[in-house]
RNA sequence: UCCGGCAUAGCUCAGCGGUAGAGCGGGUGACUGUUAAUCACUAGGUCGUAGGUUCGAAUCCUACUGCCGGAGCCA
């Protein structure tokens, strides 16, 4: 039976009889045997295997080279070498896959851009790897932390027919020729239909039924954005909760962020030990400081005077009811809290329509978390619940009550406070390995005019 | 979409007006309980594409394409 290379590792003791399967990550060759190393994905370190010139299949031991697919049987035992506890003594190899020269995953680092162009490749480099077992084990966490808050999962539609607006522009969904815009009431649907920017609105629904739930999903974006933290298709988090307001959202928020750090901070040391080493050298004392300290949270008014009084020259000037430019939250999680910030209470001209609007009218009950690093990690609101002023708002922002009857029908019948929030995915999983682009912490990463693979 | 940068060997880059270079990787050989091994030899390039300037262009100019970074939009 076969042993995964993260078990092997974790032996107690020796084992006469091992079976170990993966891909060689480098070979070196004596006069009278080799070393290879396997990796298999199960952990971040390979396996050292000793292969006697002689024992059945060692005759193929020129083609066991970097990339090619192997099966080794042996006795682990512990090593002369330095390095590792453990190794294999092979008493018989076999080649599974042989990978020749052109394959181009070399012993050194390369870049993530040329990585990119071989993401079919990546994830048996050691960066990749790890990565992507985070990825596994911060979804877990996800799950975890709701489950165990009694949330209830919701699966909301990926093809939907209303826009969360504000959220972006949307993919459209049609099976019309190509070409032909025709009348969306001959499409499909029978009306115009796209991907989903947001199952908030769905959400919303579910919470005012079974109180606490959640969903975590595929979410797509059609906007044209070239940057590091924007991809068209990425996962979303978002929580609902009714009977709510805002400050327990921004609570749940908090704790949220503070509990997938711990999770990985347990979980994936040596994988974090890697970024630490090769991506950011701070991560683990940032993971550890987020975890440990309370977030800083105050108004967006507050967050203004802050920003006005900082003497800071920014690009764009700081004014009061604009909208807070990704330099001016920089500044305010960077620099002058050095931690991550909650802002709430925006200007609701700012804000889309299903917010609460407070009792001053003039903000609503939004809030949005600030990492450093990243920017925006959460976004979310207290919901409008009170049916005439949020029909107001949707009058405000030009909106067909029509095309919203069923969210309507929420504040009619058995109307409560609800609220609820966002986050995103890869940005809490480029927070937690420090990785700097959000292509890189997808496995096939979805951009403008890019959806190779 | 806007602003900026880059494009030379499989990879990372140097060369910046006068006959295409290095390191790594690959191949061959030697050596060694090695571990991004070491040493020697070796193969490998229409210098992103198309124009232009020049006696001569990888090098200067223009356009295009691709990639990267920043902005906006947001998660």
């Amino acid at each position: 039976m076969r042993t995964l290379v993260k078990h092997a590792h974790r032996s107690e003791s020796e084992v006469d009889n091992i079976l170990i399967q993966g891909w060689v990550r480098t070979r070196r060759d004596s006069k009278s045997f080799s070393f290879l190393e396997i990796n298999d994905g199960s952990c971040l370190k390979g396996i050292q295997v000793i292969v006697d010139a002689g024992i059945p299949g060692s005759e193929q031991i020129a083609l066991m080279a970097t990339g090619a697919s192997v099966e080794v049987n042996g006795r682990l035992v512990a090593s002369q070498g330095k390095g590792q506890k453990w190794e294999i003594q092979a008493t018989e190899v076999k080649l599974v896959g042989a990978a020749d020269e052109t394959y181009p995953l070399q012993k050194k680092g390369h870049t993530p851009e040329f990585l990119r162009s071989i993401a079919h490749l990546r994830p048996r480099s050691n960066l990749y790897g790890s990565v992507f077992r985070t990825r596994s084990k911060l979804a877990y966490a996800v799950h975890q932390f709701f489950q165990e808050r009694d949330f209830v999962y919701v699966h909301t539609p990926i093809i939907t027919a209303s826009d969360c607006e504000g959220a972006g522009e949307m993919f459209r969904v049609t099976t019309l020729p190509q070409g032909k815009d025709g009348d969306p009431a001959s499409d499909f649907f029978g009306k115009s239909a796209y991907l989903t920017v947001s199952g908030q609105l769905e959400g919303e629904t579910f919470a005012c039924a079974l109180s606490n739930i959640y969903t975590f999903g595929p979410t797509f974006r059609a906007e044209n954005s070239h940057t590091a933290r924007h991809a068209s298709e990425f996962w979303m988090i978002e929580p609902e909760m009714a009977f709510c307001n805002l400050e327990a959202d921004m609570d749940l928020a908090e704790e949220n962020v503070k509990f997938l750090c711990k999770y990985v901070l347990e979980e994936c040391a040596d994988d974090l030990e890697l970024f630490g080493k090769f991506v950011d050298k701070q991560l683990h004392e940032r993971l550890q400081f987020v975890v440990e300290r309370p977030f800083q949270r105050f108004t967006y008014a507050e967050a203004v005077e802050i920003l006005l009084k900082s003497g800071k020259k920014f690009e764009y000037e700081v004014v009061h009811g604009h909208n807070l430019q990704s330099e001016h939250e920089r500044y305010l999680t960077e620099e002058h809290c050095k931690c991550p910030v909650t802002v709430y209470n925006y200007p609701k001209a700012i804000k889309p329509f299903y917010m609460r609007v407070n009792d001053d009218d003039a903000t609503v009950a939004a809030m949005d978390v600030l990492v450093p690093g990243i920017g925006e990690i959460v976004g979310g609101s207290q919901r409008e619940e009170r049916l005439d002023v949020l029909k107001a708002n949707m009058a405000k922002h030009e909106l067909d009550e029509e095309a919203y009857w069923w969210y309507l029908d929420l504040r009619r019948y058995g109307s409560v406070p609800h609220a609820g929030y966002g986050m995103g995915f890869e940005r809490m999983l480029m927070f937690v390995t420090g990785v700097h682009n959000i292509r890189d912490v997808i496995p096939f990463a979805r951009t403008p005019g890019n959806a190779e693979f």
